[in-house]
This record gives C-alpha cells, structure tokens and sequence, in this order.
DNA sequence: CTGTTAGCGCCTTCAG
DNA sequence: CTGAAGGCGCTAACAG
C-alpha cells in the first residue's frame, strides 16, 4: 500500500491538517515543522492520492479529450498540442475517441464524467444538443471543428475560406478543370471544404464541379485518382485532406500520370510530411497543434473561474509548393525534370 | 451539481447499498426493487462518481501511458492500438508524454499515482531502476521497447534482427556501399538497429560501415541525406526509421539523385504513409498498433489477478517495395519509368 | 500557528 | 433480500 497523508503526519509528528497544509502550499506553517513534513513526505515517497483528492476538491485537474478518429498525422499533431498544453498547466490528459457513432460518442461521454473537470470535443458528426445531453450541464465543454452555433466554445477553422482559397488559386494558375476528392458523408468540416470548392467555381463561369467521394483515408484519395485517371483527368485534383491527396499520388505515381506536369494536385491540413512528398505538396495550412493548445487554454479558463472563451475561427493560409507549379522553372544544375529528361534524350 | 447514489436512492425509495448492489449487479436484489432503481438512475442521469469509486474500490479502471514523444505517425499508430484495447476493456486512458529527460519522466510517473491502476510505459532512455523508484511497487507496469533485463514485462521489437535483415537483404539485391543514418545517442532501439547494421556488414568481409547521425525526425534525415550527396552517395542508404527516410528521399530528390536508380533507400516501422511515397518505401514492417493493444491485454491480465505476461520480442518482417529495386522491371504500358524514359528519348 | 473533525460519494461488511 | 454504518484519503472549516 502507498503511504497516505496521515502515514506523513505521523512520521513528522504532526496532525494530517499540517500536512496538507505544506502540501498544497496555501496555509502558513512554521519552519520547523514544515521541513519535517517535507522530509517525511520525501521519504515515504509520498504522493496525494487523487481520487480522494478529487472527491474533496471537486476537481480532478484532468481534462478529457475526445476524438473522432485516432489515424494519421493530424491527430497526432493535435494531440502533441493538447497535451503540450495540458502538462503546461499542471493538467492530465485522459483520451478517448469516439468513431462518429452519436450513441458511442455519448456513451464515451457519460463514462468521463466525474474524472475530468472539461471536456475537448471533435465531433464531426454530432449535434451540440446531444453533447449537452451527455455531460453534466456544469463541465466546460470546448468542441473543436465546425458546427452550427451554441451555447459552448467552439475552435474550428475557415474550412470554406480554405477550399475556397485553394480553388481559386488554382483557377488563377490558370486549371480550368479542377475535381474535388470529398470527405466522408455528414462530416461538417467536409461539407464546409466542398462548399467552398463549389463557390470558388461558381465564380468563373464555365468552370464545371467534379466531385469524388472519399473518407479522409489515404485508400479512398488512391480509389478516387484511379477513377479520375479511368474517365479522364482534369487539369488539377483538390483532395480534401491531404491523406487522400497522398493517395491520389499514389494513384498517379502508379499510372505514370506526371504530377505537376500532367495534372496539379492539392491537399487540406499540412500534415508534416505533406512537404516531404514528392513533389511536395501543395495545401491548405491549418495550425493543428495551435488548436489544440488554445482547446486546453479556454478550458483552464473557465476552470480558473473566468468567463468562457470565445469561439474562435483560425484562418488557414496558403501553403504553395510545387504539385501545383503549372509552370516549372528550368532544372538547375543537379536537378532532373522528367519531361524535359524524356525530350533532351 | 450532479445526481449521487443517495439521490438515485431516495428517489427510488431504497437505501444507498442497494442501489449500489443492482448497479454493480453482483449481489442479487429482487425484481421489483431492481427495475425501481434502475429507472431513477435512468431518469436522474447518475453515473457513478469516478473518484469516490476509486477511494472505495481501490482501482481507477485507468491506465496511464507514457510516450517518450508525440510526433508522426508511429505514436499515432501506438496510441490507436491502446485505445482500441483499453476501450474494449472497458478502461480509461490517461496519456502523457516524457521526453527523455529522465527526471521529467520520474515527475510524470509519479503525478500518475492514484490515477491509474497500470501503467504502459516507453522509455528509449531511462532504466528500468528509476522507473520503479518512481512508482509504487505494487502498479504493474509493462515497458514497450527494448531495454535491459527486468522484473516487468517489456515488448519489443527485433530491432538488432530487423536491421541485419535489412542490411542482409540490401547486401544480397547487389548493394555493395551501405549507409546507415542513426537516431538518437542514448536510445536503445536505434543502437539496436545500428548493431544489426553492423553486425550484417561484418558478415561480408570488403564491406565497411558509414553512419550519418540522425535523430528520428524528417530534418535530421534531410541532413544526413544532403551530407551524403556532398561526401559522395553510397549504393544504399538505411535509415533507422522511415521518417529519417523520408527526410533523405527529400534531399535526394533536391538534388536530382534518383531512388531506386542512383541510390537504394530502405528505413524502419513501416508507418502508413511508406507505402505512398514515392517510391514506395522498403522498410522493417513493425507491427504497431498490435504492441499497444497487447500492451494493454498484459495490464488488464495483471489486474485482473493473473500472472505477469511474459515479455515478448516481436519479430519484424521486411517490406520491400520499390525504393530497394535494383533491377526495375520494363514498365507496363501506362506506367513510367524515369531511367528508362531518358534512354529511350 | 496547529490539531480536530466533518464530510466528499461510494462500496461493503454486518445485522436484521 | 435490504438497511445501517464504517471507512477509503484528503481538504476545509472551526477550535484551541
């Protein structure tokens, strides 16, 4: 059995009060007896147990985090955020995922309750009314992602603006033809991404949308640039993340198809290796582990008493690189250019 | 506030033991009081409180996990296989992260007592000797990687076998001059891998080691791989795992060196994304995901009173795909070929 | 300044 | 079969 307080106090010769008094810093203790409390406790190893401590304080200082899907890089990248966040504050982190499935997503929910002092929510798929229903009314809850308003703080990016930026870059760099690889069906931020891929075409007349499906899986993006190379390609392809970007590479890679040269292809998050590809890829850049952090943040607010953090749209940005470079600049020396290698030899 | 077992209770018109007996279903409560108690918890939303639970029970249903960090795929992977475990065991998740910095991993350890009623922990840096003087003797705990002999159950990976096959593998395709990019000083799976390196190496009397330092991450393999083009490229470079392969294939491509062409590139774990690049990325399959579940399985058997698991080394099994094919094949119709596609010009 | 004591919510003997 | 009561470890008044 590990030591508790009052093992401390009678090793220190004092009452189990004193101990947590010096323990949690707050009252003031006399010197003497302080160190001899400190020493104690040192030497027993002792370490307050928590669920006692959590069942007098009405708090847990842990915060639960609740995913819809644990694959790839953005997830992993919000994680490193969050959890970055949570250590800085002193906080613990307990990780759930919840799969899309509102019945499982409450569930994991309810299973939280009474081990985390707030909740962060991805949620995809469900509404807010039955998060609401889920939780406790009184845990802070922060959702992360798109959505329709309420009454809780919502993180999400411009995932409209994002799409519609990307598309119209494309359009400027002169792709006429430019199909969208989708996300999985009733994901809002999927939505938002096609939505803004439609409006930006819906700007230049006799531009035509092109829309495949897909589920954010890199298989899918692969299914979908087999699909576009059957039927035929069109001048540029915008996946709407960047794994199933990878995939339609893949796609490509495996039909000889040339990426920039014989189409241009666009990703949605930058995820690291999204630069390491080759070629590197051009997407929408979203600050992921930014999220994630500011997630923690605006719970230790309003645990910390303070009024509820507002919601917050991060704006993407841009990232170029060369999957959409149309005109490719000589090779320098050193550099090889497949098309002009095939003409030279 | 939320509803305690003494509101389910009263409202139910019985006493806290017996709610608490048909919630925990072990003791038996006749039929009519049973369905009584069941639909006031129903309607009032109780869900039992997790830390007074915990003080009474003796046990959190949580396990705590310790990464030594969180980027990339790997982690990513490593953490969906303990979810899916811990979730279909009905266990909690309380993540957190270490770093290396063996004190800091000392502090995280023991803010997790009382917290959780095992632990996982991946430790490439510290001993096992301060691991268990940072938490209570009596917390099981399963270790993930290699490491020295010890009283826990540790999982590994092969990673001196996995690496000779490697470097066996690329010896017999024809690769006479073999490059191995390192990780990190001080961790154990990467001097694992650099062992089998050399150990293959020795096997061929005429072959002689050349190792790059490395640190695990994309920049480091960037690095190394722009070194090795400045000091003259090897037949084949091996990196000790596939994000330091992907940061060489990057610099290759920089600088127009062709893979498989001009030189062979093969890393280890197989992340998801290996198979997409391009080319396709030979590596050291390792099954991920299938550790952190089995991780998982080996607390949840300690808790549930049984013996120990046994410690397990996992073999790995080589991937080999294009980026290690010497002798390409003659491209099918549709599908390119660079080397080729210059001669034929 | 320090000790005593009453809960926090729950489970679990021990009586009835 | 059900109720009453003690205790898990800790904090927070309230006394001394």
């Amino acid at each position: 059995m590990n030591a508790t307080i009052r093992d401390v106090a009678s090793a220190a010769e004092v009452s189990v009060a004193t101990v947590s008094r010096v323990l949690n810093g707050s009252d003031k203790v006399v010197e003497p007896t302080r160190s001899r409390v400190l020493a104690a406790a040192t030497s027993l190893g002792y370490v307050p147990h928590s669920g006692a401590r959590s069942l007098s304080m009405q708090r847990t200082d842990t915060i639960g985090v609740i995913l819809p899907d644990l694959h790839g890089e953005f997830f992993s990248e919000l994680i490193r955020g969050i959890d970055a966040a949570t250590r800085a504050r002193g906080l613990h982190l307990l990780l759930s995922h919840s799969h899309g499935d509102p019945d499982e997503a409450a569930a994991v929910l309810r299973a939280m309750r009474g081990r985390v002092d707030a909740l962060v929510v991805m949620s995809p798929y469900a509404d807010e009314a039955m998060l609401s229903a889920s939780i406790s009314g009184s845990t802070p809850l922060v959702l992360l992602g798109s959505g329709g308003a309420g009454r809780h703080p919502r993180l999400a990016i411009d995932n409209r603006g994002g799409a519609f930026a990307m598309t119209e870059h494309l359009l400027e760099a002169g792709y006429r033809s430019i199909a969208f690889v989708a996300g999985p069906q009733g994901n809002i931020e999927a939505a938002r991404r096609l939505e803004g891929y439609r409006a930006a075409l819906a700007t230049r007349p006799g531009t035509e949308a092109r829309i495949l499906p897909g589920d954010f899986g890199e298989e899918s993006g692969l299914a979908a640039g087999r699909l576009l190379i059957a039927q035929g390609l069109p001048d540029a392809v915008f996946a709407a993340n960047d794994m199933m970007a990878i995939g339609c590479l893949q796609a490509f890679r495996e039909a000889g198809v040339d990426v920039p040269g014989d189409v241009a292809l666009a990703g949605f998050d930058d995820i690291p290796v999204a630069r390491f590809l080759d070629p590197p890829l051009t997407t929408v850049g979203v600050p992921i582990a930014e999220i994630g952090r500011h997630a923690v943040e605006c719970c230790a607010e309003i645990l910390a008493g303070g009024e509820a953090c507002a919601s917050r749209t991060f704006a993407p940005d841009l990232v170029v690189r060369a999957s959409t470079k149309l005109n490719k600049k000589k090779p320098a020396p050193g550099r090889r250019n497949r098309k002009e290698a095939s003409h030279e030899g």
